[in-house]
DNA sequence: AATACGACCAACCGCCTGCTA
DNA sequence: GTAGCAGGCGGTTGGTCGTAT
């Protein structure tokens, strides 16, 4: 505790802070602390304007000292930032200036700071209060978060600087476009596609996690589920590396899949690409995420037999610890960490999805685990092949991407490594993700995908080489999210067994089908699940309505 | 007219980073 | 190397106001 100094009461104190404010109940203790909070009067701000005038910006806890100013150091510098210093803007945001922001936050995600240097006379308080109330009201209204260019936009540059940049080099669609109300988002793709039909031949390409993710988030919304997904949960602060729904203890309070326990970055970014709290909701009786969130990304429900055993078969080589294949049948559950990172980052769910249904797995440890590890193996040959198939493409063999390309130096200013750009970052930790969407594979994971034409991928028999490991996994990283939002989409055309154009109007209800949907699998363990898991079974015609007929319409 | 609700906004809080001794 | 400090940043809170019921 601390008094202000004797000087400053008897001397510098202004008048009208003397008597009054010292027993002004704002004030902190009567005796000891004497700092003021709340409102500033015009006394106070007069004060403080003049002290800047004199001194100048910074070194702000000596205007308490110099002035008598009974504020601490970082509320001085706040009231000056955001109310009295020049050249301040004030009244609402224009049409204009909204637009902007949305796209800047398509870019930095919540980086305030950074969106207000680019906002003249606008501060990172007033963006974030009318984001946020955005967030709210577009929420509410079931309206996209983005406007369709803005998405469009930002995938276009997330492909475009992952040719040009490689990995990590392209971290510019931001993780906030997966953080968002999954609704939103989709919405805002399907809107886009239909607000922007000159434009359609992108869609079906996109290759852009965030995209599927979104979609998939739409599940985790509040609209689907009894669980509210807030739009700004609390959670602790990772510099560059906001994670947002993630590693909350509200979200385990929740009963949301408890992601806090993900330690690493990357993870955390493609579990929040993929929205996956409400999916991993874990049941009581599952221990698993992978099995649990597969369960209902593939139609199941958390009834569903843990397997755990594929997920650890799958464990990539990138960032997660290796795991004793002899416990994985018997030792207790995974770390969530490895369950969620082999969920969105292994191929291994095909085998899982199998286990679901007629997997071997019903038939015994021992059988599950060679039969996971052959698929585990022909899965990688076909991947690394898919990849090194891919990697051969040529930056021209791109789709012209130069539309909405407004900002696109701009983006180069957040080319972080670790930004926030969950999106992106998956993208970036994938090069042959894109490379994937805009070649031969493209054509036969999106393209087909789209289509409808992929009830299951065939993985042929190649030669598995370490060298290739990398691109693999990044191979499916992309195609994890082809899955899921494919396996989001499943029982959406099963419930009517036919393709279905699915509009923003139609999302929540079909949606909300799906899980009705999800519940009775759960139950019934139909072959279906099996197909989910594994970036060619996802891709079945009736799991793709929405994405088949914007396929048609490109 | 009273109340409820939501939007908006200002300010605070906690954490992090960078600098310096 | 590290502890302390200042400043910055993002999340959250609480108050006020306008609008709907």
């Amino acid at each position: 505790m601390r008094r202000v100094s004797n000087e400053i009461e008897d001397e510098v104190l202004p008048s009208d802070l003397s008597a009054a404010q010292l027993n002004d109940e704002s004030y902190e203790g009567s005796t000891s602390i004497v700092l003021k909070k709340g409102p500033w009067t015009s006394t106070e701000d007069d004060i403080l304007v003049d002290y800047v005038n004199k001194h100048g910006e910074g070194n702000w806890n000596a205007v308490q000292k110099h002035t008598g100013l009974l504020r601490c150091g970082k509320s001085c510098r706040l009231r000056w930032a955001n109310h009295l210093r020049p050249n301040l803007k004030k009244g609402a945001f224009t049409a204009e200036e909204e637009r902007f922001i949305a796209e800047l936050h398509a870019k930095m995600g919540n980086k305030w700071a950074r969106m207000a240097a680019h906002l003249p006379g606008r501060t990172d308080n007033e963006i974030k209060n009318y984001w946020n109330t955005r967030i709210k009201r577009r929420q509410r209204a079931g309206l996209p978060l983005y406007p369709p260019e803005v998405c469009l936009q930002g995938f276009q540059e997330s492909q475009r600087n992952q040719s040009n940049g490689g990995l990590n080099g392209g971290d510019k669609m931001h993780l906030d476009l997966l953080q968002t109300n999954s609704y939103e988002i989709h919405g805002a793709i399907f809107d886009s596609l239909k607000d922007n039909q000159g434009i359609l031949p992108y869609a079906p390409k996109f290759p852009d996690a965030s995209v599927y993710g979104n979609m998939l988030k739409g599940l985790d919304s509040s609209q689907y589920c009894s669980v509210m997904t807030p739009a700004s949960p609390k959670h602790k602060r990772l510099r560059e590396s906001t994670i947002p729904f993630i590693g909350s203890n509200d979200t385990r309070k929740n009963g949301l899949y408890p992601f806090s326990q993900i330690r690493d970055n990357n993870s955390d970014k493609i579990a929040q690409s993929f929205g996956m709290q409400a999916l991993l909701d874990p049941g009581p009786s599952s221990h698993n995420s992978m099995c649990y969130s597969h369960s209902l990304s593939n139609g199941n429900s958390s009834t569903s037999k843990p397997t755990f055993e594929a997920v650890k078969l799958e464990l990539p080589s990138l960032q997660y610890p290796e795991l004793d294949l002899g416990s994985w049948g018997t030792s207790p559950p995974p770390p969530l960490l490895e369950s969620v990172d082999d969920f969105f980052q292994s191929p291994t769910p095909i085998s899982t999805l199998e286990s679901d249904c007629s997997s071997p797995q019903n038939s015994g440890l021992l059988d599950a685990l060679l039969y996971q590890a052959k698929t585990l193996s022909s899965s990688k040959n076909h991947c690394s092949d898919k990849s090194s198939n891919s990697s051969t493409a040529t930056p021209g063999d791109r789709g012209d991407s130069s539309a909405l390309n407004v900002y696109e130096t701009e983006w180069e200013d957040y080319a972080d490594p670790v930004s926030p750009f969950g999106a992106t970052s998956i993208l970036n930790e994938c090069p042959a993700l894109l490379r994937a969407s805009e070649n031969s594979l493209d054509e036969q994971l999106s393209f087909q995908a789209f289509t409808g034409n992929i009830p299951k991928l065939e993985f042929v028999d190649q030669v598995w080489t370490p060298e290739s490991e990398n691109q693999t996994l990044s191979l499916l990283n992309f195609t994890r999210p082809d899955f899921l939002f494919a396996s989001d989409w499943h029982d959406l055309g099963s419930g009517n067994g036919k393709n279905q154009a699915i509009t923003t109007d139609t999302t929540m209800t079909l949606l909300g089908d799906h899980f009705a949907s999800d519940r009775k699998h759960m139950t019934s363990g139909t072959s279906q699940s099996s197909q989910v898991w594994g970036f060619g079974s996802c891709a079945t015609a009736n799991n793709m309505p929405a994405l088949c007929q914007l396929s048609d319409l490109g």
